[in-house]
DNA sequence: TGCCGCCTCACTATTTCTGGGGAGTAGAAA
DNA sequence: TTTCTACTCCCCAGAAATAGTGAGGCGGCA
């Protein structure tokens, strides 16, 4: 387990995650391995020792919008056995016969972990086996794949050069008040209110904001002021 | 480690999670742990050591949108150490001073975590020492309260249904593209064209997704959508 | 002292958004 | 089959936001 960690850790590049899997596979004696990225844009990446061929298809048929355990997954916190998810759907139960027919395993057991601005991604370990064995198997490693799920994605919001923290200007006090109110819902004429304010000077502020984060228009610069992470709403 | 995690595992209520708090500090013998919950409507919710005075102070200030590991965790993945936050600006060294003042330690060191819809929320251990000391004592345990943070935030998510999903209803994918675009910064018309479709149906997406994101306006439901996890921008 | 950023207030004209209403299609679910 | 949701289109009047311009006071910094 410490070892596994430390390989993770010390992992440089997408090619070495690959490997990592396959070293945590190996290492727990189970069939596959997966991490598996997806922003709600719909981009996908992963790693992981599932056949080429599987992946291939997974991604040609979009199975994105059907798998359970991304379904299930999203909305939940908890690190999930499959057999608790919602196969009962028709698509899903094709989707389920086809996995297991390309050695996914009837087994599953999957961490979902969130990082920034909407970042969404699955640490999955798949087997085949009964059921007994298979709750031994998760009850007595369910804090390890917690621990290597959060050090994977870790590793790969590194790699993914997307995340180039783009200096951003900081805003005034009362500029911050402004995206603030605006993010909340408030109009013009409550946030001026709220802040004891004329909207003539409240608007000042909006458009020095918008001028600061080159934004075309207030909701523009509501999303990049939240999406900077200059205000918490 | 482990009694802590299965104490925390079986805290049932509110109360237990405060005295959980106090268990890990006195385990890890440092002078605070705090669990501080974040909600998309501003709303927060806390549990741990810090003192009622401090507690209030906080919120009565509001320094939610001041302090700098709210800010800092809230752009991060990574848990931080506290030095490596920016206090640069005014507002935050005052903050600082007065934090400090109230007892709540020169070093620091948080977890970020986030849970299904936006839910967002850090698990804190502060302390007064020396900067050797305290980067050998979060090296030491940097993997344990990982793994604390994550059952923390479990339990609290457990305890306090209500509290993210305001009925967290999904967007239609026309809607989905909607609230992006608007978030990128598009007006209207241009939304309308991106995605082929007239003005008048766009508006009615955006009518459809304020509705289900219970947004006052526009500005209001791209906030929404954003952190609730829909949209990514 | 002069410069610069921040906070405050004002006017006008134009564009855009909002909130009512109504209507038809296709496909999936019950 | 019926019902429901998603998607598409249309009108209108009033409210709100935007793009320009302007001004003066306060505090920090060199």
């Amino acid at each position: 387990m410490e070892s596994i960690l430390e390989d993770l850790e010390q992992a440089e590049g997408l090619a070495a995650l690959q490997s990592a899997s396959e070293e945590i596979r190996d290492h727990y004696g189970v069939d596959h391995v997966v991490y598996h990225w997806v922003d709600s844009a719909g981009d996908q990446y992963g790693c992981g020792t599932y056949s080429d061929v599987w992946r291939d298809r997974y991604l040609e048929q979009n199975y994105l919008r059907v798998d359970p355990v991304i379904l299930g997954c999203f909305q939940r916190f908890h690190p999930v056995d499959w057999k608790r998810l919602d196969w009962s759907s028709k698509p899903a139960r094709t989707f389920q016969a086809e996995a297991i027919a390309h050695g996914v395993g009837n087994q599953g057991f999957s961490v979902p972990i969130r990082g920034p601005n909407g970042q969404f991604a699955l640490f999955t370990v798949s087997h085949s086996c009964d059921d007994d064995m298979w709750a031994t198997w998760t009850d007595a490693h369910r804090r390890d794949l917690i621990l290597i799920a959060h050090t994977f994605n870790e590793k790969a919001l590194e790699f993914e050069p997307d995340r180039a923290p783009e200096q951003s200007q900081a805003l005034s006090p009362r500029e911050v008040d402004a995206m603030t109110f605006l993010a909340m819902g408030y109009s013009r004429a409550q946030v001026a209110d709220t802040l004891s304010i004329s909207e003539h000077t409240l608007r000042v502020y909006i458009e020095s904001a918008r001028f600061k984060l080159g934004a075309m228009n207030t909701t523009h610069a509501v999303a990049r002021a939240m999406s900077r992470g200059l205000i918490v709403v």
